[in-house]
RNA sequence: GGGCCCGUAGCUCAACGGUCAGAGCAGGGCGCUCAUAACGCCUCGGCUGGGGGUUCGAAUCCCUCCGGGCCUACCA
């Protein structure tokens, strides 16, 4: 038995996630986390939201509401959903939380004793009438290229040139339209990333069975230009974790806060405090202390393309940088992008399916299945409701689920609703058990690779091995001139049921439950032995023929749903 | 502009430089009748985006062109 560390990249706390989001980070490091605890494993498996930010004061104030407020209500609300989906977090945090404040400002010391902070002064556009500094983004005009008039201050929209904002002509504040915009001198810290960047690279060039999508993000940031530049660690906010405080080895810094891609990675270490302070776990350092028992751990994190220079990079500075023991990460699966039916997913628009949506039309499981099996994992991929209806009709309702009806029924029409006794094996089930073998290990092999769409079509293909077992057995023909054979075919597919549930598990959970539940089961435990795991259930064992695991889904909720879901939420 | 990724059957995707480029879905045929009009078997289907090159041998390596996508450090 190992020990694994499993965190998710965090999702921000502006809205609701859609399902490029959902299959970007959460629900792959799900997967992983549940499939090593079904292997018998311990793991610690993470999440939080990530909460500072403008986008997070800008929509409190939007909705009228203190950024506090807004965000406590916002954590509830991706709880839930993230419940919906089944999304096993040991403990789901908050970057706002306590444990984050003082962890984050410990690391800033500790930076700053190493000598890797320094302070830069910067001119930023300062808007009056807001009353803040703005990001770039957050400054619109007149673009000096193309003349497009909804250019952004970092980048012009239509013509894609990167841009300062001082370059805009007739800039404006994007959050009220102000114009009374004047560059104001501020002062800032910088993480001296430069100073690390032989360190990281020597890190990163070992880690040679990573996703060459992590990889060659990493090293485009460490060699592009003049290398790794230093980043600024601060922020012009009233949100966030403060700056100035006392012990700081700095002055002058009160109103500023922390960049939230500097607080948000520590909240994987500090959620891990949250999860101790809320009564689910005793001791935390053993997962991310080196020298308090954290030196077995493995430790991988999942995320989306867009996070990956602050895990390759940023992240791995400050753990590095404060000379402390904390765990490094081991492998970092990265994704890309899920789009939506010939384009993006827009949060803005409303386009594509958001994940209380997706949970208000079908269960959690179809999009899980659909979502894993194809996972972004090499190229960008793609969500159309054609897709989504024909891989949940056919993998799920047809080839799992009616399988399981048949198999209970059939068992219940002719020998009642116990696993029947009588016959042997033959030839045929050596067959089959030899067969799942090799397959279980192709299974095993592609999870624990991380590759989810090999291992959902592995998995998919076992489930095709039972229904053509119970092709070949024929056990309704067999059972009116040898019925004892009939019941060894029938006691084995029985077994195979529960043998699916535990494979299916991590995909799957809900129908894997009521599978299982059926079978008046409660026996997880992964099938090292095969042989074994087949002969689960014995002869006179009691189940409950199911209900219908999987409904079909029709043409005209396709059809609907594709209409509902095209855009302007 | 620079960098990276991708392009394989109608669709979604596989294939350490090495048998005849394979699966699933869709299409066609046959079988079965336990089952959610489900299942099984067989079958059709490819100049691996174009063009050069390296090699005994290229989907795979190199060059180039075309097409799609992503990143480019102040959204997070």
């Amino acid at each position: 038995m190992a020990r694994y560390l499993i965190t998710s990249a965090i999702p921000y706390i502006n809205g609701i996630k859609h399902l490029g989001n959902l299959i970007g980070s959460q629900l792959p490091a799900d997967l992983h986390a549940r499939y090593l605890r079904g292997r018998g494993h311990e793991v610690l498996f993470l999440c939080a939201t990530d909460e500072h930010g403008t986008p997070a004061e800008l929509a409190a104030a939007r909705a009228g509401r203190p950024v506090a407020e807004y965000c406590a209500e916002m954590h509830a609300v991706q709880a839930r959903l993230s419940q919906g989906f089944r999304l096993s977090f040991d403990h789901f945090g908050r970057s706002s939380s306590p444990e984050n404040h003082r962890l984050t400002q410990h690391f800033a010391l500790r930076l700053a004793a190493a000598g890797l902070i320094s302070e830069v002064t910067e001119r930023q556009m300062y808007s009056v009438a807001d009353g803040r500094f703005l990001p770039d983004r957050y400054i619109e005009g007149t673009c000096p290229n193309c003349g497009f008039t909804d250019a952004r201050g970092d980048q012009c929209d239509n013509c894609t040139k990167q841009l300062d904002p001082g370059e805009l002509i007739n800039p404006r504040s994007a959050i009220s339209g102000a114009t009374d915009l004047e560059l104001r001198a501020t002062r800032h810290l910088s993480l001296r990333q430069s100073a690390m960047r032989d360190r990281l690279a020597a890190w990163i060039d070992g880690k040679t069975g990573w996703p060459i999508l992590t990889t060659s993000i990493a090293r485009k940031w460490l060699n592009d230009g003049d290398g790794l530049q230093d980043r600024g660690i601060t922020r012009d906010l009233a949100w966030g974790v403060p700056v100035q405080f006392p012990g700081a080895p700095w002055t002058g810094m009160e109103g500023k806060v922390f960049y939230v891609w500097f607080d948000a990675p520590i909240e994987y270490i500090a959620c891990a405090q949250e999860w101790v302070a809320a009564g689910k776990g005793r001791d935390w350092e053993r997962w991310w202390r080196t020298d308090r028992g954290a030196g077995d751990v493995t430790y991988i994190q999942f995320m989306g393309k867009d996070n990956v220079p602050f895990h390759t990079l940023s992240f791995p500075a400050t753990i590095l940088g404060s000379g402390e023991p904390w765990k490094l990460v081991d492998y970092i699966k990265s994704f890309n992008y899920l789009n939506y039916d010939g384009g993006q997913f827009s949060t803005s628009r409303g386009r594509g399916v958001f994940m209380d949506q997706a949970l208000a039309i079908l269960p959690a499981d179809y999009w899980r299945w659909w979502l894993l099996s194809h996972a972004p994992e090499n190229a960008d991929a793609e969500f159309t409701w054609e897709n989504f209806q024909a891989a949940v009709n056919k993998d799920l309702a047809d080839v799992l689920g009616n399988l399981v009806s048949r198999v209970t029924k059939f068992c219940r029409a002719k020998f009642g609703e116990s696993v029947p006794e009588g016959g042997t094996w033959g030839p045929r089930e050596a067959t089959l058990a030899a067969d799942l073998g090799q397959r279980l290990d192709a299974f095993e092999g592609h999870m624990d690779a991380i590759e989810i769409r090999k291992a959902a079509a592995e998995l998919r293909a076992i489930w095709v091995a039972g229904n053509e077992y119970l092709q070949a057995a024929a056990p309704w023909t067999v059972v009116r001139t040898d019925p004892a054979a009939a019941a060894a075919a029938v006691r084995l597919a029985l077994n195979l049921i529960r043998l699916y549930a535990i494979l299916a598990r991590p995909f799957i959970p809900d129908a894997a439950a009521a599978m299982m539940g059926a079978l008046g089961c409660e026996d997880w435990a992964w099938p090292d032995d095969l042989g074994a795991a087949l002969t689960r259930l014995p002869p006179g064992h009691p189940f409950a023929t199911p209900d219908v695991l999987f409904r079909k889904i029709t043409d005209e909720e396709r059809a609907d749903w594709q209409v509902r879901f095209a855009g302007r939420r």
